[in-house]
DNA sequence: ATAGATGCAAATAATTTGCAGACCG
DNA sequence: CGGTCTGCAAATTATTTGCATCTAT
């Protein structure tokens, strides 16, 4: 059905596209992955941990180069900048919790299975990989004391 | 249950909470009403059409007010800016697509329905009128000609 | 009268782009 | 070699903030 993973390595998917196998790219794809969830920013803070210097801008046009590939995967975290994670992985929906910002992982079969219904109704095929949704979770709702902001 | 609309008129619900009617508030109130769905700046343009200048800064830190008040709310329509609309009328959901960016609205009880499973599972108390689901639309999974790669 | 609100301009933050030189294939 | 990529610095875009002044209450 839904095509998750295209075909070959990540090297390979790559160079079919046209594009060129870098350092900078694999130490992109590999801060990526090791990092879980990560801003744009902090992908580059890993990557410099690594090896030596790899430019800021580079960092973003590796990523969304990544990410139209579809070997990362990016999400909406916060109303702020944006997540990338690994696309290796199963695919994954978000709850995060606005009070205490912890965020669970979702797997997409259990979305999917909710959504199904909704989906069908309206002809719409949900991209569950980047779905997000934003709400209390279970400890922040007994112990509501109002609001607290970091 | 859900607690939706706190009472009042929305001056009330102003001044209740310590803070002062001013024409400002009013104009963009009736912007975000008007518009639908809208960036600050395009909030901004239209309070200009409609009375002399109110400053940018005032926009943001009114949309900010408006939204913590629960006069109006917001949601990430595309995956930049922010787009604030009216919370008066009826809570929803958006589905949007990622091919011709046409969004849909969901009522907040078919959006319940679907998800109310998996929250209660989680001990999740999902924030609906926020929700956005990104995916493609029946029409451009029809039109479909794959992925456009450089 | 007076705390809260606004305008303005400058400060931040986040992301993008032009270009010359470096490097993959 | 030759077209891609990268680094760098400057340009954009988006949002926030300090402060003097104004105004709703």
């Amino acid at each position: 059905m839904s095509s998750a993973e295209p075909a070959g390595t990540w090297q390979q998917r790559l160079r079919a596209s046209g594009h060129r196998l870098t350092p900078q790219r694999e130490m992109v794809l590999r801060a990526v992955e090791e990092l879980g969830h990560a801003t744009p920013d902090e992908v580059h803070a890993e990557v410099r941990r690594h090896s030596d210097s790899v430019n800021l801008s580079t960092v973003y046009r590796t990523l969304e180069l990544l990410d139209d590939l579809g070997l990362i995967r990016h999400a909406h975290l916060t109303d702020r900048a944006p997540t990338y994670h690994s696309a290796t992985g199963h695919e994954h929906a978000h709850l995060v919790c606005r009070a205490c910002g912890r965020t669970t992982s979702i797997g997409r079969d259990e979305m999917e299975q909710a959504l199904s219904g909704l989906a069908a109704r309206h002809g719409f095929a949900p991209d569950y990989g980047h779905l997000t949704v934003f709400g209390t979770c279970a400890d922040c709702r007994q112990g509501e004391r109002g609001t607290l902001e970091p």
